[in-house]
DNA sequence: GGTGCTGGCTAATGCTGATAGCTAAAAGCT
DNA sequence: AGCTTTTAGCTATCAGCATTAGCCAGCACC
């Protein structure tokens, strides 16, 4: 019989492949397994525990959010920086909801965990699609962190089926982006006044 | 031997009691029985399933959260609504996350699922908050989805511990109302000469 | 005060995560 | 090539939790 020829990296990824298809909380170690074709307890001589496991499946989710979100940024500020940013982010977590679970329900777990970058890396995105609207840097971290919120807390509703209206989801999205480059040029005109006198 | 004399309702309200303390996701139906001083095997004689106890937990939470925000928006429009009604929403969760978790994994199992109308009366309050602004029809429901992501993802996002930067969340909610309040006051301005036109 | 329902119990099953120990495939060395 | 060492995958097994079966005592109602 020969190898598989698994890895750490192949057993998260198929864990990750497997969260998107069926939900995060289906996800087990045989179904895993079945997957790679191998027999369950194969998996422990790449992965200490399925906890671990999906902790890596955070780890990997919040990588490539953080790549996507960099790639949609590329070259752009301001609305076109928010709008691209937005997307992307919401395409990404349709597309992913396995992954994306896990990464919000992942808890750093160590000095060196690499979660903690990672998900900087996310946060670092979102600070330039804020930090493009040139505001007032003590409002910063709260413009960023209502971002953060209406960003997860549409694209969660959205991926958990909670928009049952007939209306169209993507003109939503759309308004939303919308009200919020609004907004943020509205509080950044108002600051300008005040940087302007000190 | 006593009867301990338990209900549907008794073990609900202890599940859900558990799940606020050690999180949904630890909950078991051990650790329910033990917490109402009976054996696990017992609890079958109210509960069909554990899937169909969180699945309660759900609905009581969204009833519960439902009752709140109804009690928080009495007699209030327009920015004291969004104010009072945020709050309220955002003080419940924190209160209660275990709750919460169990209402946004509930889906609907049926004609006649007890949820639906719970999940009816909490969008109903966040489309009277939206209501009093006086939208354009046709973006009160996108108004209303936004407005559903942000408290959803804020309140997430804290009970997550997601807000580490070392800067007061209270003061990131106050900014946040503040920032909705404007947003919709001027979408409401800017709907209003439409109005008049048609 | 008997009778039927019903809520709690003990015992047992099945599934899933996890460990122990074996074997053979790969990798390295001479 | 042939020998040794490491190690990936296997079978067998254990442990924990959800769930079911079947028994028995408390309580309601007559």
């Amino acid at each position: 019989m020969p190898r598989a020829g698994l890895t750490p990296a192949a057993v998260t990824a198929a864990a990750a492949d497997l969260a998107d298809e069926i939900g995060l909380t289906g996800l087990s170690m045989g179904l895993v397994a079945e997957r790679l074709g191998v027999k369950t307890p194969s998996l422990y001589k790449h992965v200490p525990s399925q906890a671990d496991l999906t902790h890596r499946v955070g780890v990997l989710a919040m990588v490539e959010l953080g790549d996507t979100l960099r790639d949609a940024l590329q070259g752009l500020a301001g609305r076109d920086a928010l709008a691209a940013g937005a997307q992307a982010m919401r395409a990404w977590v349709t597309a992913h909801p396995g992954r994306y679970a896990a990464g919000n329900a992942a808890r750093s777990s160590g000095p060196d965990d690499p979660l903690q970058p990672a998900v900087e890396r996310v946060l670092a995105s979102w600070g330039a699609m804020v930090h493009g609207y040139r505001l007032d840097p003590r409002q910063e971290i709260h413009a960023l962190r209502m971002l953060r919120s209406v960003l997860d807390g549409f694209a969660t509703s959205e991926a958990a089926g909670g928009f049952q209206i007939d209306a169209s989801v993507d003109e939503s999205f759309a308004w939303v982006i919308d009200f919020l480059d609004h907004g943020l040029r509205a509080v950044a005109a108002a600051d300008a006044p005040a940087l302007a006198r000190s």
